[in-house]
RNA sequence: GGGCGAAUAGCUCAGUUGGUUAGAGCGCCUGCCUUACACGCAGGAAGUCGGGGGUUCGAGUCCCUCUUCGCCCA
């Protein structure tokens, strides 16, 4: 085995492995749905957009969703994590008509088609490069099954779902005021306009009122420029301050025309003058009020956003004005108010701006007919779901969030004027006003037979991405994949997309289905940079996940992603510095592969001729070899609790503490990683040095490379999850595995019933529990480590060898007899336990060091450990350090003293509390006297 | 403006229904190339649990209030 781990080629070497072995494939048929014999457990990926490059914020993502899925594979389920990409509509059209501007043509030169099959054209080329990178990290997704919203299948289930909520009466064309993206030159919806603060001003404008000059009203708006398409003021029925003035008319400023003062309840009397301006085609409240009130509706602002007399506002746009862009516009029009004395003042307003998701541009109110799904009868059973337990989601906190949006839940625009998408299934025959959303495109008008005309606008991204769960499993049809794994379990994304996507999927499920796509929705953190800022392209701060790989390993990517993310918490990574992000994932590599190299050369290839059952049941397991097996069932339980419950029970809703719990991976990391590191590196690797010496007694050689190898085993199995490479590579290795077998479909631990005895070997007859025997192990590592301590504190070199005597406590005298040896190896020390006092022959106990020059500990169950350090101890240091440990020891029994001298304590606390503070007041108890005993002999007073 | 959440070690976070001496990783300090590993080993320092008040035998944990920050929706 080479000294150091080599990343690139071992996950080069075990990827072909598991490609060869198809080793990520689901199985239609082991779903215990059609007759199988596996719980089915599925994964649906976010389709990352066909023309993205990995980014870390896919990476954390995919990896949380492979660490899920690899633990329930190997827990035995029927594992689909069914992959794919979308076609991104807004994105992928702006990348193609920038290719265009370079070559010097544009869409609309092109055509339409010609556009669409050259942007096809586009994505089959560079459509697999993110699916690559995915596969480079290790994701175990199912690729033969890897689907894309736009293929032929996916955009006949678009066409269908589309068809269908026209024929329920749940699509519906509708003309009013939506977001419009004047650079993407197309609609958005309410999610993809989003809220931005910034410092605007709100501009006090007067209008005077017709025939009476003297009199005016002033009204306050942010967005003076919409002037021009001012249809009304407007002010509370109740505001009494221009109740005389309701239906009376004003003279709008600039454009000179009259316009009325209506009434209306929507008016908030407290903001600005309490008048508001009525834009109707350029703001949706206006656009509400200026219905209520059957006001004109004029159009001065173009699709560019740029100053233009539209519809119905013929010589409202002075010509000084027409053609300018909306925020020059502004300004000018700001300067003639203030030229003619209408503004009254400027005062600092800072308010949330609606921007395009995609561009960033400001997004512009706009009039216009888009389709739009009516969402309120969708939301409510989905809004149950997540009510009832059918739908859980982690953090929890976030069930707020959903409810809250669910409840206020607005209709969804889904047209987009775009070419790179599902065109809109609707036809139009012109001549006889004939119109219908079709499943097959049909060849002429049904009823006169004219020509027809399909609409020109393309569905929203979104709309095919809530189908995901459904349309990647073959809806409508009842495909053998659909039986098989619908619904779903896990969804995991970032909470920025819960409305985008989750809420949304969860919708369709229920609608189509009857059955939610899946019952737990996790929502990851976001990563961020050492400023807490989002990673991103545009401030160049964003971490190449293919960059980490390649210095390394896809391993340390994983670790250190999953380690360092709590649930639903940030994770905070250097791109400045990847050495110091990245450390930590790579020294854990290295550390279970030195491990590795450590056991392999001492274990050598023979298959152990004993499994650990056999071994127990003969009576040869040591005590540390119970203890290690005991802390890999405490290992494997915290895990267990970490990442479980896997599903909801047979009702399928998640009740009480189940809403909340589970799929912690970094607890679970954690558990993991502490295994691994803290008790079976730290310690038990170290006492076995001993016992795997040639000189040792084979027997019980035999007996610790056979405890070696089932616990290295375990630890491999628990951590594969995370850190899939290095562990299968090692599990290879191991003689005890079959040479065809595979650790990514290994059995998942379980808790062993561990041997509930023990007939040591060298311990004569004495029968002890696993347990007892495991926490008396537990007095030897606490004993090993205060000889550690002592020797730092007094800076013995490394290299001697101090004699180290123990008095134990009379409970605890057979373990510090039986394993002096073992406690020496792991102290650098020569442990003797002395005869009791009043057995030893007189001189030999405690005569021969010189207690003077001895340093001491007091154990937490009474035993004493004496290190003679003469030459090296210094009494006034000795006396203060059991001085200070003593003054400690006495305040904290002080106050345990009194709890127990309360007696409100003694008569309301749970007897099993007040048991067990007065067990812990004995063992101080016990320690302090120790102590005191020690320091009466050594110090003066 | 409405709603939700957070504040615990220098940093990022745990802390389960109130009950040991409040934990982990990283960072920091000291000493070590002890033949698996210096990407390591051993030891150590470090927290008035945001401020104030309350409930309780007992509060990091529950209630009120203030401060600061974040997110969602208008």
């Amino acid at each position: 085995m080479p000294a150091q781990y080599d990343a690139a080629t071992t996950e080069r070497e075990v990827a072909r492995r598991w490609r060869g072995a198809d080793a990520f494939a689901a199985q239609d048929s082991g779903s215990t749905r059609v007759g199988g014999h596996h719980d089915p457990f599925v994964i649906f990926m976010p389709p990352p957009n066909v023309t993205a490059v990995l980014h870390v914020g896919h990476g954390l993502t995919m990896t949380v969703q492979d660490v899920i899925i690899r633990w329930r594979r190997m827990a035995g389920d029927d594992t689909l994590y069914q992959p794919g990409t979308d076609h991104a509509g807004i994105a992928t059209q702006h990348i193609v008509e920038k290719m265009l501007a370079a070559e010097g043509t544009t869409r609309r030169a092109l055509g339409r088609d010609t556009f669409v099959a050259r942007t096809a054209e586009f994505v089959a080329q560079t459509g697999g490069t993110i699916i690559e990178q995915l596969r480079a990290i290790g994701v175990s997704a199912d690729w033969s099954r890897t689907a894309y919203t736009f293929s032929p299948a996916l955009s006949r289930a678009v066409r269908e779902a589309f068809v269908r909520l026209y024929e329920e009466g749940l699509i519906y064309r509708g003309h009013r005021v939506i977001h419009w993206c004047p650079r993407c030159l197309t609609s958005l919806s309410d999610e993809e306009a989003e809220h931005e603060d910034e410092s605007g001003a709100l501009y006090h404008v007067r209008y005077p009122v017709a025939g009476d000059p003297g009199r005016a009203v002033v009204v306050a708006t942010t967005r003076p420029e919409t002037m021009l398409g001012d249809v009304a003021i407007a002010v509370h029925p109740d505001d009494a301050r221009y109740q005389p003035l309701v239906g009376q008319r004003v003279v709008l400023p600039i454009v000179g025309i009259e316009i009325p003062i209506v009434a209306d309840a929507a008016v908030d009397p407290a903001f600005g003058t309490g008048a508001v301006k009525i834009t109707p085609a350029h703001d949706a409240n206006d656009f509400e009020i200026g219905r209520r009130h059957a006001l004109p509706m004029p159009v001065v602002i173009n699709p560019a956003a740029e100053m233009e007399a539209g519809a119905d506002a013929a010589g409202r746009v002075p010509t000084a004005l027409a053609g300018l862009d909306r925020f020059d516009a502004r300004a000018r029009i700001v300067e003639m108010l203030r030229a003619s004395g209408a503004l009254v003042r400027v005062e600092d307003h800072r308010h949330a701006v609606r921007h395009c998701y995609r561009c960033n541009a400001v997004v512009e109110p706009r009039l216009s007919d888009q389709w739009f799904v009516r969402m309120a009868p969708l939301a409510a059973p989905a809004l149950d779901a997540v009510r009832s337990g059918t739908v859980r989601i982690l953090p929890d906190r976030w069930v707020a969030v959903y409810v809250n949006w669910m409840e206020n839940i607005r209709d969804w625009n889904i047209s987009r004027q775009l070419w790179w998408g599902h065109r809109i299934p609707v036809w139009y025959c012109d001549a006889c006003g004939w119109q219908a959303a079709l499943r097959d495109d049909p060849p002429a008008c049904p009823t006169c037979a004219g020509a027809l005309r399909q609409d020109e606008d393309v569905l929203d991204t979104w709309f095919s991405s809530w189908l995901w769960p459904l349309s990647t499993l073959g809806w409508p049809d009842d495909t053998p994949a659909r039986r098989a794994f619908y619904p779903g379990d896990v969804l995991v994304t970032g909470p920025d997309i819960l409305f985008f996507w989750v809420a949304r999927m969860i919708m369709m499920g229920l609608h189509f289905d009857g059955r939610a796509p899946f019952h737990t929705v996790l929502l990851n953190g976001i990563v961020r940079d050492t400023q807490h800022r989002k990673m991103s392209k545009s401030l160049g701060n964003g971490i190449d996940p293919v960059d980490v790989v390649t210095l390394y390993g896809a391993d340390a990517l994983r670790y250190t992603q999953i380690a360092g993310m709590g649930l639903g918490t940030d994770v905070i990574l250097d791109p400045e510095n990847l050495e110091r992000s990245f450390a930590p994932g790579r020294n854990f590599v290295t550390k279970l592969w030195n491990i590795g190299r450590f056991l392999l050369t001492n274990v050598g290839d023979e298959i152990p001729a004993a499994g650990i059952g056999d071994l127990a049941g003969a009576s040869a397991l040591t005590r540390a070899d119970l203890w290690i097996l005991a802390r890999l069932d405490t290992a494997i339980a915290a895990c267990d609790a970490a990442l479980g419950p896997a599903r909801p029970d047979a009702t399928g809703r998640w009740t009480g503490t189940d809403l909340a719990t589970g799929l912690r991976l970094s607890e679970f990391v954690e558990a993991a990683r502490a295994f691994v590191w803290s008790d079976l590196a730290d310690w038990y690797l170290e006492h076995c040095k001993g016992r795997l010496a040639p000189e040792w007694d084979a027997h019980d050689r035999a007996v610790a490379r056979a405890v070696l190898l089932h616990v290295f085993d375990a630890a491999l199995r628990l951590m594969h999850p995370v850190v899939p490479f290095v562990t299968e590579a090692l599990w290879q290795l191991l003689p005890t595995t079959d040479p065809d077998a595979l650790l990514i479909r290994a059995a998942w631990p379980i808790v062993r019933d561990l041997p509930t005895q023990l007939i040591g070997r060298r311990s004569g007859a004495t029968r002890l529990s696993a347990h007892t025997a495991a926490a008396e192990y537990d007095l030897v590592r606490e004993a090993a480590s205060a000889v550690r301590q002592i020797r730092a504190d007094y800076g013995v070199p490394p290299g001697t060898v101090v004699e180290a005597v123990i008095e134990p406590a009379p409970a605890s005298r057979a373990v510090f007899v039986e394993e002096a040896t073992a406690l020496g190896r792991l102290s650098r020390s020569e442990a003797r336990v002395p005869a009791p006092a009043g057995t030893a022959p007189a001189g030999t106990a405690l005569a021969a060091p010189d207690r003077g020059a001895a340093a001491t500990a007091v154990l937490t169950d009474g035993t004493t450990v004496i290190i003679p350090l003469a030459g090296l101890i210094d009494v006034a240091k000795e006396c203060a350090r059991l001085r200070g440990e003593l003054t400690r020891l006495d305040s904290q029994l002080a106050a345990l003293r009194g709890r127990l001298a309360n007696p409100g304590f003694l008569s309301r606390a749970p007897e099993q509390v007040v048991e067990g503070e007065r067990t812990k007041e004995r063992e101080w108890a016990t320690r302090a006297d120790l102590l005191r005993a020690r320091v009466q002999g050594l110090c003066p007073t």
